[in-house]
DNA sequence: TCTGGGGTCCTAGGACCC
DNA sequence: TCTGGGGTCCTAGGACCC
C-alpha cells in the first residue's frame, strides 16, 4: 500500500508527485529541541496541571492519550508526570521560517497550509531531482540536520492523499501512496479523514451507519447532498471517489487578518473592553502594515459568559489599513452590540478580524512624519497618483499617535 | 468542568439594481 | 396595482482545520 523502498512498483495512472510535509508536534518538538532536559519526556506546551489548554503535546505525552487542545486538568489525570512550559511563538515562528526556507529550496511549487504544514509539488523535478521518494527523503534529513525537527512527509498523486498518508506516516516517517493501490489505502479510512468531516459530520454520518471512506462512496451522491447539503456532498463524494484535481498552488495570500483575546470570567466593564479592543485593532492593523495588505470588513467575535458565540461585522467602501478607521467601526460594532453583552453576563473572549483583504497595490510609503508634514504625505501621494495613475490609490495617515482626536493610539 | 489563537469555506436571508 | 428572473453585495452564523 505505501511503501519505503526504492524500488517500489510505480504503475498506474498519474504519478505520486505531490508531497505533503507536516513537522511532528511541532511547538513541542521545537521546546525539545531547545532543552535537552525536556527530550524524552511528556510535555505540554501552554497548559499547566491547573488549567490553560494544550497547544502541542510531544510523543511521550500522546502516547498517555494527551491531545490539542485539552485542558490542562484532564491533560495531568491522564499523565501525571507531564512537564508544562510556556509557548514561545518567536522561536516556532523562526523554525517555521528555515523550514519553509528549505521547501522553497526543494521545489519553486510550495503552498502554505499553516505554520507547520505545506503542500510541494516535485512533478517537474525527476531529471534534476531524481524520483519523489528521493526527495521526499532528502527533504527530511535536511530538516533533520539544519532545523533540528522530525518531519514526516506523505506522497501520492493527489493533495488528499498526500495528507492522509503524512497523517498515517506520524511520527517522523516517510509514506509513498503508489497510484496502482490508492483505493486499496483510501476505503477503510474511517470518514473522520475526510477533509470537512469534523465532530458534526462525523455525527450526522455515523447515525446512519456510515463509518468509512467506502460506506460514502457507496451512497448515492444526491442522499449525501441531502444529508450534509451541497457543498460538502459533493466534495465528500469526489474524496471518497479518490477524485481530488486540486493543484499545488503557489502565491495564495490569506482574505484576513485577526486577533482575540481571552478575557476569563471576571466581567469587565465598557471602558475595559474598549482597552482590549484598542489593543487587538492596533496589534491587527501593525500586521497588516507589515504584510502591505488592506481590508474593508471589519468583523468583531464574541463568547459569552454562558459559551455563546455571536458575530458582528461591518464594511467600510474601500480597503484600508489605517487604525482609526478601522477602529471606529470596531467601537461602532461594539456601541451596537452592548446590550447583547449585558443580556448574556459579559464577554469571556472578544476577538478583531479585518476581511475582504485586499492586494492595496501600494507602495508603502515610510515616512516619518508628524502633523504638520501631513501635507508632505498629500504631496508623495499626488506623485504616485501622476506616475502610475492611480485609480484606486488609497491614502492611508494616521499610522501613529493622534492625541487630538483623543485617540490613544500606540505607537507604530 | 468548562478552553487558545490563528484561519477557511459555506449557507441563508435581505437589500438593491437591472 | 401587481408581478418575474438574475445577479451582486452585505451580514450573521456555523462547521471545520491546525
Amino acid at each position: 500500500m505505501f511503501v519505503d523502498e526504492r524500488d517500489a512498483p510505480r504503475v498506474g495512472k498519474g504519478l505520486a508527485t505531490i508531497l505533503h510535509a507536516d513537522l511532528d508536534s511541532f511547538y513541542a518538538s521545537v521546546e525539545q529541541r531547545d532543552d535537552p532536559s525536556l527530550r524524552g519526556r511528556p510535555l505540554a506546551v501552554g497548559a499547566r496541571p491547573t488549567g490553560g489548554v494544550v497547544l502541542a503535546a510531544s510523543y511521550e505525552a500522546k502516547a498517555m492519550g494527551v491531545r490539542t487542545p485539552m485542558n490542562g486538568r484532564d491533560a495531568w489525570k491522564l499523565c501525571p508526570h507531564m512537564v508544562s512550559v510556556r509557548p514561545r511563538f518567536e522561536a516556532y515562528t523562526e523554525a517555521s521560517r528555515a523550514v519553509f526556507e528549505i521547501f522553497d529550496d526543494t521545489t519553486p511549487i510550495v503552498e502554505g497550509i499553516s505554520i507547520d504544514e505545506a503542500f510541494l509539488d516535485v512533478g517537474g523535478l525527476r531529471r534534476l531531482s531524481g524520483p519523489p521518494i528521493d526527495i521526499a527523503s532528502r527533504l527530511r534529513d535536511r530538516v533533520r540536520t539544519d532545523v533540528g525537527l522530525p518531519i514526516t512527509v506523505g506522497v501520492a498523486r493527489t493533495k488528499f492523499l498526500a495528507k492522509v498518508a503524512s497523517g498515517v506516516g506520524k511520527p517522523d516517517g516517510l509514506l509513498v501512496v503508489e497510484p496502482d493501490r490508492e483505493l486499496e489505502f483510501l476505503h477503510p479510512l474511517p470518514i473522520e479523514k475526510l477533509w470537512g468531516v469534523g465532530a458534526v459530520t462525523s455525527e450526522k454520518l455515523r447515525a446512519r451507519g456510515i463509518h468509512t471512506v467506502a460506506d460514502v462512496a457507496s451512497l448515492d451522491g444526491e442522499v449525501l447532498v441531502g444529508l450534509v447539503g451541497r457543498a460538502m456532498g459533493r466534495q465528500l463524494a469526489a474524496l471518497s471517489h479518490n477524485v481530488d484535481a486540486r493543484r499545488v498552488r503557489t502565491g495564495v495570500r490569506r482574505g484576513s487578518i485577526g486577533s482575540q483575546q481571552a478575557l476569563g470570567r471576571a466581567r469587565r466593564d465598557r471602558r475595559e473592553l474598549d482597552e482590549v479592543l484598542l489593543r487587538l485593532v492596533d496589534r491587527v492593523t501593525r500586521r497588516m502594515r507589515n504584510a502591505d495588505r488592506a481590508g474593508r470588513t471589519v468583523t468583531l467575535r464574541f463568547r459569552f459568559d454562558d459559551f455563546g458565540r455571536a458575530t458582528r461585522s461591518s464594511s467600510l467602501p474601500g480597503p484600508t489599513a489605517a487604525t482609526t478607521p478601522l477602529l471606529e467601526v470596531a467601537r461602532a460594532l461594539l456601541d451596537a452590540a452592548w446590550p447583547l453583552v449585558e443580556e448574556r453576563g459579559g464577554l469571556t473572549l472578544l476577538g478583531f478580524t479585518v476581511g475582504n483583504l485586499d492586494d492595496t497595490g501600494t507602495v508603502q510609503l515610510a515616512l516619518p512624519f508628524t502633523r504638520s508634514a501631513e501635507t508632505g504625505l498629500d504631496t508623495a501621494v499626488d506623485a504616485v497618483r501622476d506616475k502610475f495613475g492611480g485609480a484606486s490609490l488609497t491614502r492611508a495617515s494616521t499610522l501613529g499617535s493622534d492625541p487630538e482626536a483623543g485617540v490613544p493610539l500606540l505607537p507604530d
